[in-house]
DNA sequence: ATAACTGTACTGGCCGGCCAGTTTTTTGGC
DNA sequence: GCCAAAAAACTGGCCGGCCAGTACAGTTAT
């Protein structure tokens, strides 16, 4: 049997419905995540969530339905937690480098549903039904991010060497990159690999995009 | 039903069987790259590759057989086309920059298979009895990764401000994003905002791994 | 003569969707 | 408060279809 860790997406409304869709919703992360979209049934998805597998029915239409609330879930507490981290501007956070921690950070936070948003990655990839909702999803993080990315480099607009759209691809770029060792990553020294990795692209971003080479310096 | 397009994987023998299991293996990474390896089954990967079912079984005793072996021969192509590029020196090719275009160019050259390779890597993260097999693929590509890092970087290895082995999970990682939005590209301007994000960290790394700021400068 | 290959038929298991029936919660009249 | 009655939430088993794998007798290429 597999491990069942299912770290709660959300606790929002206190209703018995509210309750059971957020341990569905969990339990499908986790299971998609685990064992595929395809591979993982809902009987299983139904027993981590100790419910019936007939709720699932009655919660969502179909198996399909259930992994796109289920994405849409967990693209909504990435924005929650990033928002929660970069918003609260306790520690002087106004740097476009402080968004860019933040928005780690966030990613961090929530390694547990990693390999779920690897399987959707995949999934967006592929021809089936649902890729045109993931690609909303995908799209929609993109914007939110290319917003935060402008209102975050407002202050040092002149100073930047990409323009902030392109900024916004290459930076997706990266995450998707680190999404996917994240969702890899078994053990504690894979993990600071990682972490190594991100700073490197902090240092990259910090010494390039915001701080071009001194003028007087003569490229090769 | 879903556009077949099946670009050979490799000619190595010109035997019956060679032939067959080149088309085989062709499809199936067409077929689990569109469909993902759950969801294709045997019958729909042998018509596409214009055989019959039973031959499949006839040369890889299971379906997570024909898996592994369509990943060994994925991989086995990109280090042809890596070595292809990079060993042919006709070009001056012997700086770590050329060797990164190398790379890059590989990847771009084998853009049909990276839905499937998408695939592979979500497998990668999932609990199933092939995991295994794929990771050691991925670690022998990074293993790869290194020797020619520290074969390109060679003559420079003192202007390095990254260690090799970190460097080379740093590019391992920008490398996988990219691959996931290579699979994702739908159109010519998809293709040459992704053209663009490599560029750009092809320019990240050239100021800032290969040369240092001057030290005259001082950081904040 | 041997290896490669086809086509069909069969099986054993799995799973999504469905539904008839049960339990819990809410509603509203008193 | 209290108690039906209605509505919502929930259960568990059934069904039809799909598919990997097997078997095998016959066909084609080397």
């Amino acid at each position: 049997m597999v491990s069942i860790r299912i770290p709660q997406i959300q606790f929002e409304g206190a209703s018995r419905r509210a309750r059971s869709v957020q341990r569905i919703l969990s339990a499908a992360a986790s299971m998609f995540g685990d064992q595929g979209f395809e591979k993982a049934s809902m009987l299983e998805v139904a027993r981590a969530a100790g419910v019936s597998k007939g709720l699932l029915h009655y919660h969502f239409r179909s198996k399909e339905h259930l992994l796109i609330e289920t994405q849409r879930a967990i693209f909504k507490q990435i924005h929650h937690r990033f928002d929660e981290r970069f918003r609260r501007g306790d520690q002087g956070m106004s740097t476009a480098l402080d968004a860019l921690d933040a928005l780690w950070e966030a990613m961090v936070d929530l390694k547990p549903w990693a390999p779920f948003m690897v399987e959707t990655m995949s999934l967006a990839t592929q021809q089936n039904p649902i890729r045109e909702h993931l690609e909303n999803f995908y799209s929609e993080a993109e914007q939110l991010l290319e917003k935060s990315i402008r209102q975050a480099f407002a202050e040092d607009l002149d100073r930047l060497t990409v323009q902030p759209r392109r900024l916004t691809k290459l930076i997706r770029t990266c995450f998707m990159g680190l999404l996917v060792e994240l969702a890899q990553a078994h053990t504690a020294e894979d993990l600071s690999h990682i972490e190594d990795a991100y700073q490197d692209f902090r240092k990259l971003f910090a010494d390039v995009i915001l701080t071009p080479p001194s003028p007087t310096e003569v490229p090769s």
